[in-house]
DNA sequence: TGTCAATAAATAATCGATCATTTTTTGCTA
DNA sequence: TAGCAAAAAATGATCGATTATTTATTGACA
């Protein structure tokens, strides 16, 4: 119990359960921790220098979101990945995020406008590489596009929506890490975000629909190639 | 660490964070944790007669699934209800499970048309007010009630969109308990169970979202009036 | 009497020992 | 050697004591 954040002036005292699920969940989203992988409590809790109970509770907190798998008595694990999930997972995020998208062009007013506008500039302002020459996207720019994405559907009028699109973000954005991993990458993303933006601007909903459900299916088409290769 | 259960045929040794999750989870849904109330960890382990390590784990698994509240060193309380979130909740309720049924509509098969006749015929055959005399839907016909509105959107090829109307039907079953201790009652929601049944089995896409979406309506309708009464 | 700091009480979080269950190893028998 | 049962080890789950933090109470002072 000793963890401090400080958020706009104030102190926050953070828990270890809170910061070690925070970690965890970074590491499985990054995938270096991998998907199926044991996930055992006492080696957590000498890797983390803590005890055993603010592991098992960053961990509940995981596998109760589906990042994690609990099996009672037999403990932890990754939650796996599979070309069945992948699939699942991509029509999901496309429906949610099409009414998503389609809802906020209806009800977005000029605020939605602006934020979408400038989560996207921001996007593009973000290096995508690092600078040190190691592969993948840099945190920032997963956090500004996920920043993005979630502008586009944020004023579609139910934060249920909303979250469970987030939810969806992040789930797939395990298969990107694994993806990238593997070595393969996206080549211009960005020119589809701005279309995108140009077209929920333009309040061209179909388009702007459309244009979101391509961007989703090819991004699970180059994960696709990857978890088929590594199966074999 | 005795809980046991026999599921056909084979034991299956529960642990005691599981159980109590179950029965806390349960409290939530039915409304004898009311929302806002504080669970104090002490208290809670002294009535299920157990440590204090289940109890915060199961408090950690349903905060995580969005029944209860977390705050950092301020311990858990049962989510709050509110007006706006029902609106949110009925919002996405309404967009989700349309999308469910039409595909459902649209890819499910033979198996898919007699899972539906058969929940839809045993909710009806399942009492809905108990013999005893005490109000309101017995568990028996929550569950058949549930069965076959999952069943409807089974067929829709997205395990994530099943789970998240599960999720949603829950929160809302949540409401309608509330709605129930404070007297309300739906009228005759067979009916339009019924007609649901028909339009998805004539596969008419339209007539059945239309419906399924009023019926989510009608019950946000009168959960509301009673929400409103009581926030007085 | 109202405000505020100091103190006390209550509650949340954590620890590591202990107990229960599962998994692995061992060694016997066919 | 294969199959199996018993024993041992490893791991998961639970407990209650301890520590950290928040909330409530007290009492000094303006």
């Amino acid at each position: 119990m000793r963890e401090v954040n400080i958020v706009e002036g104030i102190e926050v005292k953070t828990t270890r359960s809170s910061a070690i699920y925070s970690d965890l969940r970074d590491a499985v989203l990054d995938g270096s921790l991998k998907p199926g992988e044991k996930l055992n409590v006492r080696e957590l809790s000498a890797r983390f220098d803590t005890g055993l109970s603010p592991i098992r509770e960053a961990l509940n907190r995981l596998a109760t979101e589906g990042l994690a798998q609990h099996s009672d008595n037999r403990g932890f694990v990754v939650a796996p990945v599979s070309l069945p999930e992948l699939v699942d997972l991509t029509q999901a995020r496309c429906w949610m995020n099409e009414i998503g998208i389609r809802k906020s062009i209806e009800f977005g007013d000029a605020t939605w406008e602006e934020t979408i506008l400038v989560t996207c500039h921001r996007l593009s302002r973000t290096p995508r590489t690092p600078d040190d020459g190691t592969l993948g996207p840099t945190p920032e720019w997963n956090v500004a596009h996920k920043a993005f994405h979630q502008a586009l559907i944020s004023a579609c009028g139910s934060n249920w929506l909303i979250e469970t699109c987030s939810q969806l973000f992040d789930s797939a954005e395990r298969y990107r890490s694994l993806a990238r991993l593997a070595g393969a990458s996206r080549v211009d993303p960005q020119g589809e975000h701005q279309d995108i933006l140009t077209a929920a601007l333009d309040r061209d909903a179909d388009k702007a629909a459309s244009l979101l459900t391509e961007h989703f299916k090819l991004t699970a088409d180059l994960v696709q190639t990857i978890v088929k290769e590594a199966d074999q």
